[in-house]
DNA sequence: CAGTTACATCGATGAACGTCAATATCTCTT
DNA sequence: AAGAGATATTGACGTTCATCGATGTAACTG
């Protein structure tokens, strides 16, 4: 299964409000996949965490441990599924995180109501 | 990299809040793995989605279009994550979601507070 | 106890993907 | 225009993993 271009609400419906028939179900693991990489969930971290809220490449590659060329693919991955924003400034690239498809992916994962339904072995 | 055994706390640290070490990420991206499948995600989704709160292998072969053997091991796979929780009663075999990790996953990926930091190309 | 049903495990296979070295592209400098 | 620096692309390689058929195991039935 190839990795999803864009995150967007059309890949994101609420997991436990309703069976995913096997294309929803695609695009949303599609879109999981995306996170579900160390490097990239790294990369989220390092350009979250830095007081301009952006980073070029050249800040990037070092704190990974990991080669350029790796480091580039993975933010090019990110820039696809609309996680980053991208621009080039003279010889650099900044990257930035935006932060609306992360929230759509917390939205798929969020509880239907709360418990309507009987539980079996719920701790309590 | 195999596939995480629990998703507790300690795998859910949120992303955005600080710079993720390799090992951080390698736990977060490891709980995230186990729902970036598109098996698993509709398993989950049947499972939730049925009117008692869980259902025995018979009932989720069919619908999943998949070999029993598949379904089985996707089912292992998402009982030691913690996502599911599991009983036998007779020959069958009951299995229903368990919300807490589905939560811990959330909350890792929640923004630090709202939107303290400058952000370049921000849509509107 | 032999047969049947439900589920799990094993072993094999093919596809997806993370990684790197080499190279290309683009920008600025002199 | 030639060189240097920053990033992207290409091609190859190894690992992980989803999937299946065959088989094992456990529970009920006659």
């Amino acid at each position: 299964m190839k990795l999803i271009q864009t995150i967007d609400a059309e890949c994101c419906p609420q997991v436990l409000a309703a069976p995913l028939d096997r294309e929803e179900a695609d695009r949303l693991a599609g879109a999981l996949k995306v996170l579900a990489d160390p490097a990239r969930l790294q990369l989220l971290s390092l350009i979250g965490a830095t007081p301009e809220g952006e980073a070029c490449v050249c800040n990037l590659v070092e704190p990974m441990g990991l080669s350029q060329p790796t480091v580039s693919h993975h933010l090019k991955v990110l820039t696809n599924a609309g996680l980053l924003g991208r621009e080039q400034r003279g010889r650099w690239v900044y990257y930035w995180v935006l932060p609306e498809p992360i929230e759509l992916l917390r939205g798929a994962l969020a509880g239907p109501i709360a418990e309507p339904k009987p539980r079996r072995k719920a701790a309590g």
